[in-house]
DNA sequence: GTGGTCTAGACCACT
DNA sequence: GTGGTCTAGACCACC
């Protein structure tokens, strides 16, 4: 796939990019997980500033278009959805196992977790009251 | 004792490699003595790079966890008492204060936490029995 | 403050780097809370992929001498307590010995190591006055 | 003259072969002149791969200590000097600083390290009698 | 701009 | 075959 920019334009440069990326997996002439161009290597085949590539990609990240692997690069995305009761379930047991394996290999045992935790709570209460 | 590693999340990969193996050393369902998957080994099944692995195993040699023999592998560390009782404060308020603000974040008020937090200790000590 | 390294050395370049900061520190050549180079500037300034100054501030943080902010930078952190009397004995013993075997295997015999150390030290406190 | 290892520690088996065999020519417990067991007898002895010894052997070549002769063995080699004065010390500090760095960052003081590393050399003498 | 994570692949040391 | 170090370069999160 080709993308063009044209510096003169009252659409922002960033803008054109991300439409023509948009267009271009919607037509299916970029296929769900193929990789896109690094930042760098698009800035410079397109004789733009990296961080108006960064720019584009984010925002088609943001909008599910894209999907980024760290130290890989970008990848076109598959559909999906987010915020359902279990997936809140799931991002608080996410971030809780590293916290309990962590207190737990410091030697603290489960009744002595808790009272931290609650002490812990009782304390930002006092600050946000 | 099975990984398993989720590429999207906000935790880094080596991360919850650290956690989990430490969850099983923690647990005992990883003995004292026991030697770890190599690291070249546990990479290649979780489809990771290599030095991602070498640098779990760094952070839980250097917590006390595993120890390396050059040559040879990782194996289980005999428990030990490494930190003062201060240091070890210190650090659980360092990993807990993440962990509430995103419960908090997500909608868990202080008590449901604690509910939360006493539901997955349970859950945890049953593995061990 | 300088810090110079010789990529010939059997000591990793990292490790240099680790001990010439943390002398520094000691010393109080390296005030408390003063900011640490840049990790690409201290890459750039010896020579070194970044990774590798990433390694050394790592395991100074790891160690409790510096402290980092992210986006901010690295800074000399605030002198604690860290371990406990056994792991701290534990730990110079692991350091001790490829010491004395190497100073043995150079000729040294155990009276003029005793008197190496002591005129090394008096040399560090003169730096520290 | 007898020869221990261990396989626990962080120095490598080669290593701790090396190391006696120097402190015991060192000492005079090996003599001038005298064979050493093969390197498949030692390897039996100590329950070790042939390689590991035939490496420590060619160490100790390399450094002067033994002399091999096709065919015959291994033997004490005449004592002399390989590196110069200037290159000895050179040595002796390149891993002393590290030690010192590190015995420093732990909290101990000069005369506290000073008075370890009498006992550990103390430890060290008992050992090779 | 800062640090932090990850990949890829190199070379070396030790068993 | 094991771990350990180093380089090169990517993206990420924060300021």
């Amino acid at each position: 796939m080709r993308i063009q920019v044209t510096t003169g334009s009252s659409i922002p440069i960033y803008r054109q990019v991300v439409d023509q990326i948009r267009h271009g997996v919607a037509t299916g002439s970029m296929p769900v997980g193929e990789q896109m161009p690094s930042v760098r290597a698009l800035a410079g085949e397109l004789v733009l500033n990296a961080n108006t590539i960064a720019k584009a990609y984010a925002a088609l990240v943001r909008d599910g278009v894209l999907e980024s692997q760290q130290g890989r690069g970008y990848f076109v995305a598959a559909r999906r959805e987010i915020f359902t009761r279990k997936e809140r379930q799931r991002r608080l047991d996410e971030v809780m196992d590293p916290f309990l394996s962590e207190a737990l290999t410091l030697g603290f045992d489960a009744e002595q977790i808790v009272v931290e935790v609650q002490k812990r709570l009782e304390k930002l209460a006092q600050v946000t009251d």
